[in-house]
RNA sequence: GGGGAGGUGCCAGAGCGGCCAAAUGGGGCGGGCUGUAAACCCGUUGGCGUUGCCUACGAUGGUUCAAAUCCAUCCCUCCCCA
């Protein structure tokens, strides 16, 4: 493909291409570039906020290019400071070895692994002393350090800020200079860590990187960035009844965002959606509709995102109970002459946290047996073959006696 | 090394001897509404067979009829000076 055609596949939703030009002139000069993307080993689970990245890592594979898929483990020890308030734990080097391990295997679901190159940073890392470290660390100033937004708003906020954490970056950096990358891509909160690999490059004697940064995708609730520390991640990993769900939980006003980051449709695609949406041709129910089950097909399969159609359908939309339930095996011996208390019930099947969660969600009627909303909180059931606990909208129990 | 401020529930943050299981906001959960697990509105948010009892306000010990609140020691954080 030519550079030019190459170029704009490239540039497709980025936010930012540091150098652009130079982009263009090493497509030519060079060929296949280095593609560098740093990993975080300190959670295992990749989420569709990670997969915009990943997304575009593939498309460099598509077009010819090298994917090094950089594990930070090293670096973990650390932990990255960017856009933290608080200080992170220091990763047993156990947890960071199969957090990596998970992280690779999962993120073949979007990279192609016969072009995509795993290292480890500790390669180089581990084996720096002291004096190299120095040498490192006299490249750059304290005052540049604490133009950094993060750590500018933890000092200004009287937040410890770690002196180890000042490293961070620049190691990362190192890292560049280690793989003589000629591009890192991140998100837009990596960028003065991308950019400070650029000066670090130079020091070195090497071209700096083109820099990369790719949007920062929301989070399930709307308004954060999707991370699993806040919960409100959508993990590539999860069951196509999750996801499926997770995805219609999503603000209305997400969903092309979506669609343009998460999704493999094209833009032609998706603007056509849009305009069907403003002409009221389409209900956006609808659409996020489409966005789930484009989704979960492309992590597990087209029958199985089907399924969940039908079935959230069914919940949800009628309200009524689904087919597959898990079943509880209900002890006998756990009744009071064939008896047994509604809030023990909802304890033993692990619906329920605690008896006082229990009875709280009784008194908010969103338990029902059979059916039936459960008004009564001492309510004592005897049991038969089959009966359905639904607690809230969502879960539900097929009781069996045993 | 010296001086000062502070550590409260999932998070943020009030309370500074009894009326405190602890205001308020966020988040979570439940209900209502809806062709959505959107938006919006309301309720709820330590545990316990629960008009009561138990455990909780950095840790430990103490004062008091009574402590998140007072005292002592310790741990942790921040600021100013050096």
């Amino acid at each position: 493909m030519s550079p030019e055609r190459q170029f704009k596949l490239i540039k497709r939703n980025t936010v930012e291409i540091i150098q652009e030009r130079e982009l263009l002139r090493r497509i030519k000069n060079k060929g296949c570039l280095k593609i560098k993307f740093g990993v975080d080993p300190t959670t295992p689970d990749i989420h569709l906020g990670h997969s915009v990245i990943l997304l575009k890592l593939r498309c460099f594979q598509d077009l010819g290019h090298q994917v090094i898929l950089l594990i930070g483990d090293f670096t973990a020890r650390v932990g990255d400071p960017s856009g933290r308030i608080k200080t992170r734990g220091p990763l047993s080097s156990h947890r960071v070895m199969t957090n990596a391990k998970t992280y690779q295997h999962q993120s073949f679901k979007i990279l192609d692994p016969a072009k995509t190159k795993v290292r480890f940073n500790s390669e180089w890392l581990s084996r720096m002393n002291f004096s190299r470290v120095l040498r490192l660390a006299s490249h750059y100033t304290v005052a540049r350090m604490l133009e950094r937004d993060d750590f500018h708003k933890r000092y200004q906020e009287n937040y410890p800020i770690g002196l180890h954490e000042f490293m961070y970056p620049l190691m990362q950096a190192y890292d560049s200079v280690a793989l003589k990358a000629d591009v890192e891509i991140g998100g837009t909160d990596q960028k003065f860590n991308l950019l400070l690999a650029r000066q670090i490059q130079k020091s070195y004697g090497q071209p700096p990187q083109i820099v990369i940064t790719m949007p920062i995708l929301e989070g399930t609730d709307g308004k954060e960035k999707m991370s699993k520390s806040l919960g409100n991640y959508i993990g590539i990993t999860e069951s196509p009844r999750e996801m499926y769900g997770k995805i219609m939980s999503l603000p209305d006003d997400l969903v092309f965002r979506y669609f343009r980051l998460a999704t493999l449709l094209s833009d032609e695609e998706i603007m056509l959606k849009e305009s069907q949406l403003e002409e009221g041709k389409l209900h956006p129910k609808i659409i996020k509709k489409d966005l789930a089950k484009e989704i979960v097909s492309f992590y597990h399969d087209r029958s199985s995102a089907e399924a969940e159609e039908k079935r959230f359908e069914t919940v949800f939309g009628k309200k009524e109970i689904p087919e597959e339930i898990p079943f509880y095996y209900l002890d006998t011996q756990k009744m009071k002459e064939g008896r047994i208390w509604i809030v023990k019930l909802l304890q033993l099947t692990g619906l329920v946290r605690s008896s006082s969660q229990a009875r709280r969600l009784i008194e908010q009627g969103g338990v029902r047996w059979d059916g039936k909303k459960v008004q009564d909180i001492n309510l004592e059931i005897c049991p038969g073959d089959k009966h359905i606990l639904q607690v809230g909208k969502r879960k539900f129990m097929r009781i069996v006696k045993r």
